[in-house]
DNA sequence: CTCGGGATTGAG
DNA sequence: TCAATCCCGAGC
C-alpha cells in the first residue's frame, strides 16, 4: 500500500475541541496492521474539554494516564475500560490543555456495521489497544486520519449527551455527542 | 483489568 | 510525621 497523500496535520487538532469534534465526522480513522489497511468513516465522536468537565479522566488533574490528553495534540490516547475494552481518543488543543475526542463509532465498506458501532468494538476490530497510546497520528503509520471527501456532502450532525457519564454531575448535560447518519 | 482516592501501615 | 502500600469503587 502507497504512503497516504492526505494526513490531517497536527494545527487541525490544535483547536477548539468542540470544533474538531465536529469536523473529525465523515473523516476517515487508517489502520495500518500488519500491511492490512482498513479506512474507516468516521460517524460518532464525544468531546472531552478540559479539567472542569468533569466526565473527562482530566478532571481529576494530571496523573500517569491523563498525561497523553496534556501533551501535544495530534496523538493517540488509549486507555482500557472495564478490564476489556480499549477507547481511542484523539489528543487535542494546546500542550498542557487536557482535551480529547473519543471516537465512538466507525463505518467501513464491506464490514458489518455491528462489529464497528462502538468504541470498544471498533478499536478490537481495529487491533487498537494501549500499545498505541500516545501515538503520533501524524506520521501516517500505523494509525493516522485522512479528511473528509469533499465531494461528499455531510449529512446534518445530530447534538446529544455523552454516554455512561452519570457520575459527571451538570456536565451529563452537555451536548458533547457527535454523529451522523451513516 | 486499571486507575485513583482514601484508609491503613510502618519506618524513622 | 509522612510516604509507601493496601483496598475498594467505578468504568461506554
Amino acid at each position: 500500500m502507497q504512503k497516504p497523500s492526505l494526513i490531517i496535520n497536527r494545527k487541525f487538532y490544535e483547536r477548539d475541541t468542540l470544533k474538531v469534534a465536529q469536523d473529525l465526522l465523515g473523516c476517515f480513522l487508517v489502520r495500518d496492521y500488519r500491511g492490512k489497511i482498513w479506512r474507516a468513516l468516521i460517524t460518532e465522536v464525544e468531546a472531552y474539554l478540559g479539567e472542569k468537565d468533569l466526565a473527562s479522566h482530566a478532571s481529576r488533574g494530571r496523573t500517569p494516564r491523563t498525561e497523553t490528553m496534556y501533551g501535544e495534540p495530534g496523538y493517540a490516547y488509549v486507555y482500557m475500560i472495564y478490564g476489556i475494552y480499549h477507547c481511542l481518543n484523539i489528543v487535542t488543543e494546546k500542550k498542557d490543555f487536557p482535551a480529547a475526542v473519543l471516537i465512538r463509532s466507525v463505518r467501513i465498506e464491506s464490514v458489518d456495521h455491528r462489529k464497528t458501532n462502538g468504541p470498544g468494538k471498533l478499536c478490537n476490530f481495529l487491533k487498537i489497544d494501549r500499545k498505541l497510546n500516545r501515538w503520533d497520528l501524524t506520521k501516517g503509520e500505523k494509525l493516522w486520519l485522512e479528511p473528509r471527501d469533499p465531494k461528499i456532502k455531510l449529512s446534518k450532525i445530530q447534538k446529544s449527551k455523552r454516554i455512561g457519564i452519570d457520575y459527571a454531575q451538570h456536565c451529563r448535560e452537555y451536548l458533547w455527542r457527535f454523529s451522523i447518519k451513516s
